[in-house]
DNA sequence: AGTGAAAGATTATCGGA
DNA sequence: TCCGATAATCTTTCACT
């Protein structure tokens, strides 16, 4: 049993490129009027398809030119240290992602900032307030693909 | 000198976060009238700080269930080989990120699939186009932080 | 920078396939 | 149940002060 079907599908293809589409335009560009578009939105936003509508902003225009992937390692691997952890990457705005990987001791986050030095200031306070035993990291040269869509 | 203010920068950070609300909310927000947010907004998005505005979709409610980290080493990195993977890359829709690190050898790709599988038929699909001498996955057991907001 | 009015977009309701 | 049409409401846009 499929929880949408192709209309809807369009639909969200849409607005993973342009949220800011007015129903009408939207309407003609799937094969609907601009209510029925509108009601398939408002379904799909009350079951939790569609989370939210942000802005992009460029990055280079705030001066974040470098995006860093920092791998991390670490013996103590217990509910306290993640705990820990969690907390401090989610309240460092520098840091967009932040994961547990597959081998249980592999942690990596993606971070923004603006160089190296900067890098550094955020590395310095990360392991002020959570222990590492191993950190590692890698500087993006090239950003050949960044996209928030997913495919359908 | 500076490209903005921290009114600018108020208004960028709620747009960051839901970039549906009326200039009225936003204005209230920021402590500016409606008209004057507008016109913030508007050179905001022609001198191309604001990119665009999206719809971000829950991955799982779409059966997009696995996140998975791609590490390629490389021999042959030419101007061919970079096209090469640059235009396969960018034409599947899994991949939401590729990225040339430092070290001039590494490639990194992010991407998103329903499951083991189907990153496997993802992976035979990147390697009939792209020779790649070294080719390893991690996969994401927990997402800690994932977001699109920029530091301001 | 703020006001108000016109243009445009969104939401609610209703009748019909 | 889902569509399309119509009408009321709210938002954006712009000329003017």
């Amino acid at each position: 049993m499929e929880k949408f079907d192709n209309l809807d599908r369009k639909i969200l293809k849409y607005l993973q490129q342009d949220s800011d589409l007015s129903l009408e335009t939207l309407g003609e560009k799937v094969g609907l009027s601009r209510n029925a578009c509108w009601r398939r939105i408002k379904t799909l936003e009350e079951t939790g398809v569609i989370k939210k509508r942000v802005a992009l902003l460029a990055p280079n225009a705030l001066g974040l030119g470098l995006t860093v992937f920092i791998q991390i390692r670490t013996q103590s691997h217990d509910t306290a240290w993640l705990e820990k952890f969690s907390q401090a990457t989610q309240s460092m705005p520098e840091i967009l992602g932040a994961y547990r990987m597959t081998g249980d001791l592999d942690y990596l986050i993606r971070a923004r900032v603006s160089d190296v030095e900067d890098y550094d200031r955020l590395y310095r306070r990360l392991i002020k307030r959570v222990e590492m035993s191993d950190v590692s990291a890698s500087f993006v040269m090239e950003e050949i693909k960044e996209t928030t869509e997913l495919p359908l």
